[in-house]
DNA sequence: ATTACTAAAACCCGAGTAG
DNA sequence: TCTACTCGGGTTTTAGTAA
């Protein structure tokens, strides 16, 4: 399983492959896998002709069982099948594990600063977290597709949760942290331990991640205005 | 994101799709991607210039950038090249999720009773799963690809930690719990909840898993040994 | 060393159509 | 209806080779 690169699935076998993703999709939202070729070329993006053909061939390399009913095909895959998805599938999970989420470093409007420093959270940040946060954050806007993935990640992972609390007749809601390490683009042997804020309120606007650390990283990392940071979430949860 | 079906990849892009996973896969090996098409050709099980058209096919797709060294290419991927790369990923991680662990029905060396019926670890069970357990455990054995693929859902789920104790100068380890529904294969109208047992003294002896269920499932299910049993764990951790 | 062009061979696609 | 065959045309592959 770790050493040797087993069967790995070659480029020509990727329309196949293909096919089958699509087949396994059905049954996601179906019982079972029943499909006509005259339907299923839809899903492809091809011919019926070869629709039918990528049947035939799926069956060919055994991927997939075929028990034609009157007018519909049933179909079951295999374990090899499945073992071709999942090969695959590992595949590209390591390279979303691995995914590098790149913010552009932003000027916040300082509220970040203000919410930190409040007691009631500043002594949970630092219980919870570790470590006694700069009083301030760091404001890392993010593009569509890099705030599409961390929204995704931070979904699959455990989040500590800093309780929200009543002052002053003030509520102060919840705040969602994620650890991470932070370190300028480029210059990867300075990182920093720290955690991303998911605030419902600030975070949703456009964008925006908030970051704490302990030291203050505009300077710790040596970044202005319009450098791009990454972070790198820690997978433990 | 959810209701409609956005730019959905082609069959005719497998090929592609196919190179473009391989790159983004040596990105988390390497720390850049450096390739040559003679060395890619390998990755791909192609020839040489193929691996070279690829490379051309998927920087006009705009799905990477290119940037030739002496005699090495530099290659980046592009924000919509991880797209692709992702909704593939998505599609097969919902095949994953709803994949279907089936075992069979074997009869167990009883120890299985004895362990349940132990006050220190029944106590827990009662308290932690939320139901009495019946005192013994359900044998299910496992082909090694349903086996491998319990092992890694399981992996990434939650247990529930019965802890371990001593008594009378013995040790008994901790046991984790996974909670589960269990059905009679193409019987799935009587369901019963359960919880997976995961001892790493049996559980990795032969592909077999402990279910234990409040009822007695041979009774409750209607199954005997050779019966094909599913077992769906509950997503939520 | 590489990359990538050319050209022929091999493969794949889909229209037509049989079963 | 369906599936899946044949076959002409188109596309893709690879060997050879230039740059």
């Amino acid at each position: 399983m770790s050493k040797e690169e087993k069967e790995l699935i070659k480029s020509s076998e990727a329309t196949e492959w293909f096919a089958l993703i699509n087949l396994a999709h059905i049954l996601t939202e179906k019982q079972e896998i029943l499909v006509k070729s005259t339907e299923f070329c839809k899903t492809l993006g091809t011919s019926q002709q070869t629709a039918s053909r990528r049947l035939q061939n799926l069956e060919k390399k055994g991927w997939i069982r075929r028990e034609k009913k009157f007018n519909v095909q049933k179909i079951e895959i295999t374990d090899e099948g499945y073992h071709a998805i999942f090969h695959i599938f590992d595949k590209i999970k390591d390279i979303y594990e691995r995914f590098h989420i790149v913010g552009t470093l932003v000027s916040g409007a300082d509220e970040g600063r203000y919410y930190v420093s409040i007691k009631g959270y500043y002594e949970q940040f630092k219980k919870k977290l570790g470590f006694e946060p700069y009083k301030g954050t760091l404001n890392l806007e993010l593009s569509d597709h890099h705030y599409a993935i961390l929204t995704q990640k931070l979904n699959n992972l455990k989040p500590i949760i800093i309780e929200g609390f009543t002052e002053e007749n003030r509520g102060y809601g919840s705040v969602s942290c994620y650890t991470s390490v932070v370190y300028k683009l480029n210059n990867p042997d300075t990182i920093c331990k720290s955690a991303i804020l998911r605030v419902e309120r600030t975070f949703h606007k456009a964008h925006i991640v908030e970051v704490i650390a302990e030291p203050y990283l505009r300077q710790f990392l040596n970044i202005k205005d319009g450098d791009k940071v990454v972070i790198l979430l820690n997978n433990n949860y």
